[in-house]
DNA sequence: AGCTGTGAAAACCTTCACAGCG
DNA sequence: CGCTGTGAAGGTTTTCACAGCT
């Protein structure tokens, strides 16, 4: 997923698989609302339920960060909280900083979920000069020429890139510049980096795609099988352009 | 067995892995950009440059759609588009609909990307009713009150979820029951989905997460060989099951 | 008895390397 | 020759199933 441009295997003795990784924080947010209900122990089987994955995958991601559970018992939900937190890196604060601010980067400065969890808007920066000085979710928004100082200011080793496509390299390589390794991309392009800058990526016309491949197939079973659906097939797309002509033409040139 | 509803894509028919469907909106891009440049062909070597994959990756999953490639010679750039949109059922209207107005709302209505592939924003719907008839990105507000029928009048399969955490379940059964088959998720909470159902979701807070986790372990390497980076938030990295001065006390029932 | 932790098997994905065709 | 298409090898992730601890 992240598109990293030379992705370490990082098979360290020590190491903890990407796909683990992935999901920690959904185990973190499941255990969180659990914690708020004060709920002391859960079970793999109760917790994998909660977090959307099946059990016997949650064991084998937590046995790659220790033995925490008791047998016989569950896990302890406050400890568990604890050292996922600890292992994500989240007991400390990351400053973040967002670069452009247009609708998206408005809404991502104003998501809650960002300051809740050790991360913290340092800063938000825009190459639009009629914008600086304008508040956003309470913060000042900064310009584009000042970003190196920003960055060095606040200790940044993160930022979030929520500009036009054709900006995005560059401010990419700018932020990587002043200092910053981890990069999170909104922009619909394939950012380069150098060795050792982590590149995460979100997509929304990309999502929707892979949606349409399955909808897609969904559709053109429903037509050869029928009414085999478990929900509702009976549904018909109308904006169709004729499921039955949509028979894969499959034809080399 | 666990009432967990994870979905299991079942590689029916005509099995394209998982992990290629996700790969094709990525050449998809990078293919309409070599278009709109009038460039006739293409080699996979430059193809898989400019989508930041290798190239023996991208000619596999190309092999899967079928041999549509010149030996010596590479890929016709306009074939391919075809084929890959064909592939990924974007040669037909899906009309979408986005719940949940908010900032995040907004701006994905805001989001040209949308657009741009075949994708059409048919209606959005937010639970407040002093939003009602106020237009967002040009189109008017409508309210929850009338989803089901917004959902049947526009034939919609696909939703997009942008509301509240809290909101987000309930809102997710009345799609499906009104036909949704498919989802984009963008609230942080898990949602279940009766089978044949297609869930994805984006989460800002987890790729961040993910990002901290990475960053941490590059302080912890710089650690070891000095480097004066510009963050050194260095925490002590505690040896396997070391029970040290953590947080609360261990308690086991 | 109940539940975790984990080797082993299976499934899935990526990379290699080269045959085969234009 | 140059480049695609693909078996085979190698790596990663998931699932199984049960030993082992509480």
């Amino acid at each position: 997923m992240a598109t990293g441009r030379t992705h370490r295997p990082a098979t360290r003795s020590r190491g903890i698989p990407e796909a683990t990784v992935a999901r920690l924080p959904l185990y973190l947010r499941a255990l969180t609302a659990l914690s708020e209900r004060s709920v002391p122990t859960v079970s793999s089987e109760e917790l994998a339920a909660a977090a959307g994955v099946n059990s016997a995958k949650l064991r084998k991601d937590f046995s790659y960060l220790g033995s925490y559970g008791t047998r016989g018992v569950g896990y302890d939900v406050e400890y568990l909280v604890y050292q996922i937190s600890r292992e994500l890196g989240l007991t400390q604060d990351w400053p973040v900083v967002i670069v452009g601010i247009g609708n998206l980067g408005a809404a991502l400065a104003n998501y809650g979920g960002f300051a809740s969890r050790g991360f913290r808007v340092a800063a938000l920066i825009d190459a639009d000069p009629a914008m600086a000085g304008k508040p956003v979710a309470g913060i000042p928004v900064q310009h584009t020429d000042d970003l190196e100082k920003i960055i060095d200011d606040n200790g940044v080793s993160i930022g979030v890139i929520a500009t036009p496509a054709g900006a995005a390299q560059q401010v990419c390589d700018r932020l990587v510049a002043a200092g910053v390794t981890s990069i999170l991309n909104f922009a619909p392009t394939v950012l380069s980096v150098p060795e050792g800058v982590d590149v995460r990526k979100v997509d929304l016309s990309i999502e929707l795609q892979i949606l349409a491949f399955h909808e897609q197939r969904k559709a053109g079973e429903e037509a050869a099988a029928d009414g085999a659906g478990p929900v509702a097939a009976a549904r018909k797309k109308s904006a169709d352009k004729g499921p039955d002509g949509d028979v894969p033409a499959v034809m080399p040139a």
